[in-house]
RNA sequence: GCGAACGUGGCGGAACCGGCAGACGCGCAGGACUUAGGAUCCUGUCCCGCAAGGGGUCCGGGUUCGACUCCCGGCGUUCGCACCA
């Protein structure tokens, strides 16, 4: 080393960063009182899956968004409780126990400490009295709880389901595990099964969920994620309309009841209750291997878009309640069981897929929506689906109407004939929450011969997760957890005769839905979250977290804070007041992902850069809303940046206490702690880190380092280098923590310098600038600017035509030839 | 197909309510200090032009004294949802 600096001006990031993590740790700085707190800010970040890979760019991208923001709240004032925990239970875990052979119980406590050491290390203001794991039976003991309280409220059912099942592999994936209709482990081709399934019911509580998300009061969110939550709710407003056939009435739901004249067939999903009763004998046996070929499909495959249109027709026929006519019922896997009532009247001539399907099968198509210059037998060359100035035809007393007005008119005047009603429809399913696997909380329902399903008393929780070997799902499709008899049969909690455990786990998602309320709670054996600590603390001030759990993880917490308050647990019903979306960090363009190999490892940047200088390299690399590509080029520039402020520092250490700063500087002061806490306010790291650059480069620039500016510069810098301003500040003389100051106030008369540089600009082009007095008037201005030759020129012989004045910024004399 | 976001130097990005386009950083170029520099410091860095000046925010129109910003029409990228009746 031959540096030539003195030893006491090279910040050290590897030493200084263990010294400071340490003294929180002893100080029990991140710890408030969470009984006591007068003013609660409850930090929340989305708990990670702790993999074996441990965390990569993008989770501490997300984690140290959310850290800035909670120190910069705890800065202004607020007691913030910021708490961690892992998603630990579920089948990524489950799988990767079965692939490197080791049992997932063992595996989980050695990920969760990897985890913990690196989320310490970046440097996380995280409470770690109140850190949590899914796994813990402390933990899941509560889970069971709460399927308790909904199966005891009616809003738990069993009924039977379509799921994929993997042959080769014997177990039922996941949507997402379904690769082009082959199991993404093995290859086999995949088919659908009918499982006994665990619901919630969701659907119940479409409308509210719906309404909600427009409730500033309630719901203060991103809009992208509101948006993508309304999608998939997805309301749609139509009728349901009754077809008479000869098994009994066939009920459809449409959007479109103006287009009923010119429903010219039936199809009902191959599933359908009805289509044995309206098969006749001749087609019997080519519906019965249309259903066949239909229950083969994988699930993902039977709902890809864009595939040719297949279809048997049963041989019955069903009544047309509008024109009376005798219109021929199909069978076709577009039409799914799912949505609506699981058949739909065929319009071919107003729906695109009805069109590609009659076409396919030669079925006839009556027009009976003519657009604005189309003759009501204009012929069709695709389904018309125009509502602009359309008009119904071929529709008897409805002829002329617009579509709009049709619905209404239509469906009340069928209605009136018993055959329609308006109807409101989601595309929102019930919530599956059974998993037909080992690495998951038992759902607690004992089946008892006698009695049926007999929820576990509330007493005798947690059903504990025996800790067996053999935690591979075999071909029975039941879970492994069946193979064990010691913990299957059980007596019967109220008969006593011997029963059978359910043995179907319950979904990852279920565990993720209700752990913030956990958080504040976590030293209560006896109860899932203690009622005082709820009310003080929930719900959630502010969730910062990835959009890609806009609707599942986020939708399922709303519908099990609202079931909890509908049965009285929480007095409010919506449990994250305001949530933010961040973007995603990518690699090349690419999600990061073991499988495309380019996944970035944080660890090796913290060792050489310090946490602190990856921390703020992260937040500067964009807005933090839209994410972006991790490149490391530019992280050296934040170092650099570091170094000046510590030296900085270390002059206004020794500055005496009279030196004073230019009347400029301390405007540039007041802007830049005002653009500062608005810019971290509203999420805009990248910017507030500019402006304290700026300001940097500023007082370099040959000024006085005054002491009170050094001290409130640590400051703002404090959330994104907490390590470093710990450092500065006690370099500055103090011997609490800096997250114990206030974040900086400016005074608003000093925002604007006494002296403004004004662009003046000749028929708006710019020509110069000129420097007038704060607030100067425009006549002023305008001497100002003629006084200046290299603006005077474009005004010689010139006649002014008019004078835009922007005070304290711009000029605009518009001028023509006089 | 539907929905949402977006398009600015070599790169990441900035620009409040319509008011100096390119802040800040990276990179690059030149210089200083050095035995050395991949450290540090200084200067420069949208394009054309010696300059005066001109052009410039995906493309084409429009509104305006003035448009990256607003309006109309294209093109392109990304992300959701996707046979939802």
């Amino acid at each position: 080393m031959t540096d030539t600096t003195a030893p006491h001006d090279v910040y050290r990031p590897d030493l200084v960063e263990a010294k400071w993590q340490a003294r929180w740790a002893e100080r029990h700085t991140n710890e408030p009182d969470l009984d006591g707190a007068a003013r609660p800010f409850y930090n929340l970040m989305m708990f990670p899956y702790p993999s074996a890979e441990g965390l990569h760019v993008g989770n501490m991208y997300a984690f140290t968004g959310s850290d800035v923001y909670g120190r910069f709240k705890r800065l202004q004032g607020y007691d913030v409780f910021e708490p961690l925990g892992y998603d630990a239970f579920g089948i990524h875990s489950e799988n990767y126990a079965i692939k490197v052979g080791v049992h997932p119980a063992e595996l989980i406590p050695r990920n969760i400490a990897n985890f913990r050491r690196q989320l310490t290390r970046i440097g996380l203001m995280a409470d770690w009295r109140h850190e949590l794991s899914t796994t813990d039976p402390a933990y899941y003991k509560w889970t069971q709880w709460l399927f308790l309280q909904l199966f005891k409220a009616g809003k738990a059912y069993k009924k039977k389901a379509a799921v994929n099942w993997c042959p080769n592999d014997k177990t039922v994936l996941a949507n997402e595990q379904v690769i082009d209709g082959h199991c993404e482990r093995c290859g086999a081709q995949v088919e659908q099964r009918f499982l006994e399934q665990w619901f919630f019911r969701i659907t119940d509580y479409a409308a509210r969920l719906l309404a909600n998300l427009d409730d500033r009061s309630k719901m203060d969110w991103s809009a992208t994620t509101t948006t993508a939550q309304r999608n998939w709710i997805g309301r749609s407003e139509g009728a349901e309309l009754a077809f008479a056939t000869d098994a009994g009435p066939l009920t459809v739901f449409t959007t479109r009841p103006d287009t009923v004249f010119g429903a010219t067939f039936m199809v009902l999903a191959p599933e359908h209750p009805l289509v044995p009763a309206l098969t006749s004998d001749a087609q019997r046996a080519a519906v019965e291997a249309y259903r066949a070929q239909a229950a083969a499909q994988d699930l993902v495959s039977r709902k890809v878009g864009d595939k040719a249109k297949t279809g048997v027709f049963t041989g019955g026929f069903a009544v047309n309640p509008a024109t009376g006519t005798r219109i021929p019922v199909w069978i076709a896997d577009y039409v799914l069981m799912e949505y609506g009532t699981g058949a739909i009247m065929a319009v071919p001539a107003h729906d695109e897929r009805d069109f590609a399907f009659a076409t396919q099968y030669a079925l006839p198509i009556v027009r009976v929506v003519a657009g604005p210059d189309q003759a009501a037998d204009t012929p069709l060359a695709g389904a018309y689906v125009e509502l602009e100035g359309a008009r119904l035809v071929n529709s008897a007393q409805f002829d002329g109407m617009a579509p709009a007005d049709a619905r209404r008119a239509i469906t009340e005047w069928l209605a009136a004939r018993g055959a329609g009603a308006l109807r409101v429809q989601y595309r929102l399913y019930d919530w599956c929450i059974s998993r037909q696997r080992y690495w998951g909380p038992p759902i607690p329902i004992i089946y008892c011969d006698a009695c049926g399903a007999v929820p576990v008393p509330e007493q005798d929780l947690p059903v504990v997760l025996p800790p067996i070997d053999d935690f591979r799902p075999d071909d029975s499709g039941i879970s492994p957890l069946a193979r064990h008899e010691e913990w299957y049969y059980v007596p019967c909690p109220r008969c006593g005769a011997t029963a059978r455990r359910e043995t179907d786990v319950s979904d990852t998602f279920l565990d993720s839905a209700w752990y913030h309320l956990r958080y504040p709670s976590t030293e209560f054996a006896d109860r899932p979250f203690d009622p005082a600590r709820t009310r003080r603390w929930c719900p959630v001030t502010t969730y910062i977290g990835g959009n890609e759990h806009a609707v599942l993880h986020l939708l399922y917490s709303r519908f099990i804070a609202m079931v909890l308050h509908d049965l009285g647990h929480l007095d409010f019903e919506e449990p994250f007041a305001r949530f933010r979306a961040h973007g995603l960090i990518v690699k090349d363009g690419a999600k990061m992902s073991k499988s495309r190999g380019n996944v970035v490892v944080p660890d090796e940047y913290i060792a050489k850069w310090g946490a602190d200088a990856f921390r703020m390299y992260l937040m500067f690399l964009g807005p933090y809303e839209e994410g972006g590509d991790f490149r490391d080029a530019g992280i050296n520039g934040i170092r650099r940046f570091l170094d000046k402020v510590w030296q900085l520092v270390g002059q206004a250490a020794q500055a005496a206490p009279g030196d004073e700063v230019t009347k400029a500087v301390v405007a540039k002061w007041h802007r830049t702690k005002k653009k500062v806490a608005e810019d971290v306010e509203a999420l805009g790291y990248n910017t507030a880190i500019a402006a304290l650059m700026e300001m940097l480069n500023v007082l370099r620039d040959g000024h006085v380092v005054e002491r009170t500016i050094a001290e409130e510069f640590v400051v703002c810098l404090a959330p994104f280098a907490p390590h470093f301003a710990e450092e500065c500040w006690e370099r500055l003389g103090h011997e609490t923590s800096v997250f114990d100051a206030r974040f900086p106030g400016w005074d608003p008369a000093l925002l604007v310098d006494e002296v403004v540089e004004l662009v003046v600009q000749v028929n708006g082009k710019t020509r110069g600038k000129v420097s007038v007095a704060r607030d100067a008037a425009e006549a002023a201005a305008v001497a100002a600017a003629r006084a200046e030759p290299g603006i005077a020129r474009f005004l010689e012989g010139q006649a002014v035509r008019k004078v835009v004045h922007v005070p304290n910024r711009l000029l605009n004399i518009v001028v023509a030839p006089a």
